[in-house]
DNA sequence: GTCTATATGTAGATAGAC
DNA sequence: GTCTATCTACATATAGAC
């Protein structure tokens, strides 16, 4: 068996600095591959190696080999739901009802700042969760990290918006999640479609991802604005209705 | 060795009826176990199970997996991409510039009409793509597939919206294909988000899939046309430049 | 074309020495 | 806490009989 991480009712004896930093290493190196390989493509001998430990001790400090992708997930989604929690207090503090616009920069800039950062554990992270949020196999876990927070967040955009339909802000919501996870995973995607269509002149490849950032709030906001009726009147081609 | 598919210096037999429905059986029990469990959490003995036939016969009409896996994924694309220029075709026959929501709806229509048709084949291959469009082990495969038809869209909205940068543009798409898929993985968590905000007034289940492609077009366009910066000023708090 | 049988490797997990 | 050694199971792939 291995060591219980959450049980409260044995005493347990402080780890040792060693012991600690072994830890540490099991975890970061389960992040990193996890997040490249995914979970079935990574082996629990992968992580060992890249941890520089032997394989009897990823499943003493990581358990199963499931426990261990679950608690590489639940140890950073904490931190990141405390901030973007952090970030719409701040924004209600100092108006009740904050424009969309600064909701969803509330939700996005904190994932994206940290993904976009010099921290390579938060950039393995952030592909990580976006590899999960497609596979059906982690919907509880990710629900279970994410959904509290998201929804909200939600709750805040609807006392916003009274007159959306729930489907319609929900749906709203689920699209710009995804364009954000995106913009994590597929950045070569855009690079070589707009290098396509630039010609072969690819200029400044650096410094885009920030302002790509930005981009995405600019495109999330119009996007839920037109699905929840709230003006934003397509320029052209458009008295159509909203659905149909 | 396996049969090669595509050998044609060789004088081969035709197959056999039987033959021919083997092979479809394995291909078709692949496509949905790879689309369920990914291709890792795959094992070639699943496929041979759920197509009743033995191990040694997915190696002999699939090749190794990956190379099923990949069969399995151009098969239906060619398909899709067909379709989808067929109805960009039809668009420009009617006008030269047509509007960026028709454009959209040729692109993502053909797509959401099959995932959510009554065939389960397009039902799973439809979340496969999902899930490989998030991983880096299948960059090369996605692009081959489907990169080229995305170029072409690229360009028919480059031609109707002259002032817009590459850069936004290749960024849009790319959102809006993001948000696409998630309408096809994330079905569930859209119901999760609107129930827990009706309460709990669960109503009609069905019959939303539809309406939500349109929700989908509509969502896409109003965020593209932000991107590209013709119109669609946002509502409010936005005397804001469109980058940074 | 299809089967049985198997070669060969690797997976996750743990027992028990230190 | 950490290591070595190993158990058991399952993976992919192929050889060769039919």
């Amino acid at each position: 068996m291995y060591q219980a991480k959450t049980d409260l009712g044995t005493r347990q004896r402080r780890p040792s600095r060693r012991a600690q930093e072994t830890r540490r290493a099991i975890f970061a190196a389960a992040e990193a591959l996890f997040a490249e390989r995914g979970f079935d493509g990574t082996s629990t001998r992968d992580i060992a190696a890249k941890a520089a430990v032997t394989p009897a001790l990823v499943s003493f400090h990581g358990g199963t080999k499931q426990a261990l992708f679950e608690a590489v997930v639940q140890a950073r989604a904490s931190e990141l739901s405390a901030a973007r929690e952090a970030a719409l207090a701040e924004l209600m503090a100092a108006q009740p009802r904050p424009p969309l616009r600064a909701i969803l920069a509330a939700f996005i800039r904190p994932l994206m700042a940290r993904a976009t950062g010099p921290d390579p554990g938060w950039r393995a992270y952030a592909r990580l969760i976006a590899m999960i949020s497609a596979d059906p196999q982690w919907r509880a876990l990710t629900a279970r990290c994410f959904d509290p927070t998201v929804a909200r967040f939600s709750q805040v955009i609807a006392a916003s918006c009274p007159r959306a339909a729930p489907e319609h802000l929900a749906a709203g919501l689920v699209f710009s999640v995804a364009a954000m996870l995106a913009l994590i995973t597929s950045t070569w995607r855009i690079d070589a479609l707009a290098d396509s269509a630039n010609g072969i002149a690819a200029e400044n490849d650096s410094g885009n991802q920030l302002d790509r950032t930005e981009a995405l709030i600019c495109y999330a906001e119009a996007g839920m604005l037109a699905l929840l009726g709230q003006g934003a009147a397509p320029s052209q081609a458009s008295a159509r209705p909203l659905v149909g």
